[in-house]
DNA sequence: TTTTTTGCAAAACCTTTGCAGTTGG
DNA sequence: CCAACTGCAAAGGTTTTGCAAAAAA
């Protein structure tokens, strides 16, 4: 059931919103459904199912983790949350940004910076320009050695 | 016992050479590793440990899946061979060429693309003065849309 | 009431590990 | 002979699925 078929991503930045956007789908808002929105809402960077079902480590009620990967797909296929795998370990999951995000990640410290696409662009023309080929830092981050590991 | 530690790569490209990299460590030459090698040596591209375990479709004997992630492990450690990781899926085992290898892989149709990582200089570059970060390509590679798949 | 969603348990997928037995040197 | 290696079985980590019970509309 993996959201591999991005639907246009939907940024929102409030629960209102978000519960507008399910509605308006004829989504039902059940209890667990906005707990996964409120943990989303909570988090300043991307998390994992099981933070989530956790509760974020108490901060909310917990969850069951077979229904926050249900809910996160669903988010994802109405384009209300996005996921990026950093490299080994769970996939993180985030609210979709206006403008999503791409992501550099430290293959030492796990540091993870998101930037802007634009921010990427001229990366993008020159692998497009070299090898025909469309780069997406989005779902897959560009891995490698932050600043500080670099030595 | 994952090799992340990656020792310097130790291009081989026949049995001979390959054996005598593992004599010279005094690791043993057993069958399931003799096994492995030959199924690297046939592949022309990364194949994961479940094809080898195969033996390649039929066209090998088929050993052991356990012992044959132990034996890519191994031979991951002294240089022998790299892996890759396209994507969702298992990795991809490769024996190390001359130069390394850094890949792009298509999201859409999952086509792979090696390239000598001079000609991803110039990305690096980019990242670099941009960033500040040192990027590579050869764990976990570029991922976008092929100019076939970008229509 | 009807259809969606939940919670639990079980399975699937990829990879690692423990261990007793085998084998290469 | 003895350390290295194997094969098997079991477990670990992440994600998906089946299903009966619960809850949203």
């Amino acid at each position: 059931m993996t959201a591999s078929h991005l639907t246009p991503a939907l940024p929102v930045s409030d629960m209102d919103s978000a519960l507008a956007a399910l509605r308006s789908r004829g989504l039902r808002i059940s209890a667990a459904r906005r707990l996964v929105l409120e943990s989303l809402l909570a988090a300043d960077s991307p998390v994992t199912a099981e933070q989530i079902a956790d509760g974020l480590g108490g901060r909310l009620p917990r969850s069951d983790l077979a229904s926050v990967y249900r809910n996160l797909d669903t988010l994802e296929e109405i384009g209300l949350v996005r996921h990026v795998h950093l490299g080994h370990g769970p996939g993180r999951y985030a609210l979709a940004s206006a403008g999503e995000r791409e992501y550099l990640v430290c293959d030492r410290c796990g540091v993870l910076r998101a930037v802007e696409p634009r921010e990427l662009d001229g990366v993008r023309a020159q692998l497009r320009a070299a090898f025909g080929f469309e780069a997406r830092f989005e779902h897959f981050p560009i891995v490698g050695l932050c600043a500080n590991c670099r030595d």
